[in-house]
DNA sequence: TGACAATATTACCATTCAATCATACAGTCA
DNA sequence: TGACTGTATGATTGAATGGTAATATTGTCA
């Protein structure tokens, strides 16, 4: 199985991508789906936070802020490490950032269009 | 409001994302989260095809494929057109392929890294 | 040791949503 | 017109999950 799932990147033809394959890619936008993951990841842009820190930078409950760190570390988008008292937390997957910028970008142009439409310059009909 | 969202594509400062734009950008992941939509995306990428087609080439029932076919046009990600009977579906918004891909090499470096915690060399501990 | 601080976890509720069945709608052709 | 095909759309159900409050756990320090 797990050389199933390896071959998936080694795969030139997205079609033959296998049902196992198609769940893990679609789980792992599942986990950037939501925008208070999201807060955790931009929070830790700027340099790894302990918990704490998260909590005041996203105004999340710790108890979310928790959950959802779990989540993400899960996912191999954080790291974490021990410090004392304190866990601090830290980017795992920087392509993680490309990832939105993808995002920002696609979203812009979407928007910029329909912009376009109420300006009566519409380039990209949208086939109503 | 169409400002504040058109703004995100100029942030530098992913940090300073509003509430709705993290919500919007959340949102587009989230479409992207479930395999019966990626199937479809991955149907498509080889050309255009009516609904009829996308159900045998899915192995979806017509109801399913209509409906998720309607979430992922809604989101930009796809045009429709119609032609007599049919309603001919086809990519709108090509980026997609290449979170995709992004997503391919995110999760298979990090299974090689598991694979390679098997096989006793470990290049990326895993701070566990 | 006890008191405290930082983090994790459990149990729960409310919401979201994918999938399905049945049916409605739209377009073609006899 | 009626029969048929392709597609969309309620209505419903079950499962997954985000958020929260309370509690547990872990580590520090006096």
């Amino acid at each position: 199985m797990i050389q199933k799932l390896l071959d998936m990147g080694h795969q030139k033809d997205r079609a033959k991508l296998g049902g196992q394959a198609l769940e893990m890619i679609a789980g792992r936008f599942r986990v950037l789906s939501e925008a208070s993951r999201l807060k955790l990841i931009i929070a830790l842009e700027e340099g790894e936070k302990n918990v704490s820190a998260l909590v005041a930078a996203t105004g999340l409950t710790q108890a979310n802020v928790s959950r959802q760190l779990q989540t993400l570390t899960e996912a191999g988008i954080l790291n974490r490490r021990k410090d004392g008292l304190n866990v601090i937390y830290h980017i795992a997957d920087a392509s993680i950032f490309e990832m939105c910028d993808h995002v920002c970008g696609s979203l812009q142009r979407r928007l910029e269009d329909q912009a376009g439409v109420f300006a009566g310059r519409s380039k990209t009909p949208s086939g109503k």
